[in-house]
DNA sequence: TTCAATATAGCATGAATATGCGATGGCTGT
DNA sequence: ACAGCCATCGCATATTCATGCTATATTGAA
């Protein structure tokens, strides 16, 4: 029987990568682990990849970039990927982004040891995982707050951190018209007249 | 020659924490490594080992609460524990903080696996070590002296509150020139090219 | 008292944003 | 099959921002 045990990590604290690396060898029986710590430098990995199977362990907020639109272009790259984000976030509206986008895993930074081994055994018959403290954490989360979908959430992070419209287009693989369009989206929702003003309301809701 | 063996880490994401534990033991020739994700978990730990020498790696953004005041309780318990902190925090207000609260160590969890091992030498031979990225950004953070004036932080207010240059000056009985010169010195000094950027540079320095 | 910092104000120009008004496909649920 | 949302992409235009350069008045410290 074929097993997984090519693994690659992404993850922007080079020290944590690292040792997630001696983590899947050591306790998750997986042979061959890389970490990266910019999207571009896995995406080329991938690219070289070529279609196998392969296991993703993403994080969510990256240096200066966003986990979301790297999972989407993985899948273009090698749909035979499997993708899991392991991630530091607890937002319920950062972590339905997260879901929307059909990974294969879903894990905390928090969670046990043994949920990555369950999450392993679980992606591999090709379910979907989730771990129990975001299992959680949606269930209860009320719907009501949230009008903005994934794609706007996102692209609300890259202007947090002060990108241009030209400079999140390029992160996010996207035209910048595409861009303007989901940002002027959720101007028009947060009744904003100004990147200020959206700002303002994403801090007192916890958006970013 | 005598040398530190036992090191125990808090974090409290587990994950990374029982990762970082093997780091410890495989790349720093740590025999004894535990890992913690609570303060008190740490803390009543601490009080059964005594006061012999020990090594500390602590996170600085933790569940519910603050590495610095575990730092005054570690030092209290055991005047002979080394204190490290190794964090993901990067905020020159922050990495100030911690720096006065005299830990033995600064490592960001973005620096290299050399510079655990640096760090180790350094605290060793009780010197005080900070790696080189904290270095560069607690030294440009001086360089910039990033004091605002009283009227600079009062426009910053009203930018913060999503306010354009007509309305803060309008607000201020200001000329609109005015405005601009003071948001545009601002920005000068935080190394800014963007209000979004500024707003981000005034939340990480509490500014607003 | 001289000097540095602060506060005030202006002109000019290219870059970016805000907004009106579209359009095409892909899903989801009924 | 169809409505409704989501994501994608486009054009055109008015407004605002970002920034180079300049300038005066006040104030407090050296």
């Amino acid at each position: 029987m074929k097993t997984s045990r090519h693994a690659v990590i992404l993850d922007d604290q080079k020290i944590v990568a690292f040792s997630l690396e001696l983590l899947l060898k050591r306790e998750c029986r997986i042979d061959i682990v890389q970490s990266f710590n910019r999207g571009n430098d896995l995406i080329q990995f991938l690219r070289a990849f070529g279609k196998e199977e392969l296991l993703v362990f993403l994080d969510y907020y990256l240096q200066d970039e966003n986990g979301l639109s790297i999972l989407t272009e993985i899948k273009r790259i090698n749909g035979a990927a499997k993708v899991i984000f392991l991630t530091g976030a607890t937002a319920p509206a950062v972590l339905a982004s997260m879901l929307q986008y059909r990974p294969d895993g879903l894990l905390s930074k928090s969670c046990e040891l043994g949920e990555i081994q369950a999450c392993l055994a679980a992606v591999k018959s090709r379910q979907t995982f989730i771990c129990r403290e975001f299992e959680y954490i949606l269930s209860s989360n009320d719907k009501r707050a949230e009008t903005f979908t994934p794609r706007e959430i996102e692209v609300l992070q890259y202007f947090s951190n002060g990108y241009s419209v030209a400079e999140t287009a390029s992160k996010t693989f996207l035209s910048p018209h595409t861009v303007v369009t989901h940002r002027r989206k959720m101007m028009a929702k947060a009744g904003c007249q100004t990147i200020a003003q959206m700002l303002k309301y994403a801090h007192e809701h916890n958006l970013i």
